[in-house]
DNA sequence: ACTTGACAGTTACAATATGTAACACTACAA
DNA sequence: TTGTAGTGTTACATATTGTAACTGTCAAGT
């Protein structure tokens, strides 16, 4: 079974966190702390907490490289995301994913239109890939 | 255009008032105090403290009768949770419903199967609106 | 071997957000 | 005119977040 984050509840400045370490796979403190920079100033300590913090949640782990500490994510941001609408489904959709797609087209989201698109694409990409599978 | 809720990071108990207004469609602070009562003893001033504090962040909106509060939510749940979908959409999903959709049908929300179908019938229960309408 | 710099760990602290509620005020009903 | 039901105001403890200084350690250069 595919682990699911514990605690999807990120604060605004864990998430800019988390899009730097998923846009690049891999990342180091002063990767994040760069990436920021343009738009938020932190020093490098600030910057470890957070990256401490959030493997804390669990959804960060890092390795070792010689002296420096490599992040990433374990969970890829689509499965993370997946368990974040999981629980908007829940909460108030009750838990169906038709009310939520329906209030997505009516909220101009997307169209019914290329709603369904969409889901063919993805139903014939996943028939494909049964086939190489097995 | 549908108003849409500015603050949409509703803390648990939030949530567990907000489901009650929404499936009761109008509810004064007794009713919320009575449906949590099996769950979580609230004092009324504490209920309706948060009551008080959704309105505050636009997420609810009352009418008066009598002397008493009866509270509603403007939007729709779905619509409420379109918009948390599509803050989820921008910040894992780079925007794209598809690879949302498609990390869904990762996560084993949905089949792809189902998925497809529920477009379909979204699809074309709208275009028979859209006869209606016009 | 000694100094330094780069990096991690520990600890701190202010600002918010949350959960929880007492207390004060007001208008209607008896 | 006095309870009382219902609102408004204010408070406060805890948790979460944003931010960072300080401390320790190891590896590299001199």
């Amino acid at each position: 079974m595919t682990r699911s984050p514990k605690q999807s509840r990120l604060s605004p400045l864990e998430h800019e966190v988390m899009k730097v370490v998923w846009e690049r796979v891999e990342a180091k403190a002063e990767d994040v702390q760069q990436a920021l920079a343009p738009r938020k100033k932190l020093k490098d300590s600030t910057v470890r907490t957070l990256l401490r913090r959030l493997e804390e949640k669990g959804i960060l782990e890092h390795r070792v490289d010689g002296r420096t500490f490599i992040y990433r994510a374990p969970v890829e941001p689509q499965h993370f995301a997946a368990s974040a609408i999981r629980q908007v489904v829940d909460q108030f959709c009750g838990g169906s994913v038709g009310n939520l797609l329906a209030g997505m087209v009516n909220d101009k989201m997307v169209t019914a239109r290329e709603l369904r698109k969409l889901a063919e694409k993805i139903e014939q990409a996943r028939e494909a890939q049964q086939k190489t599978k097995k």
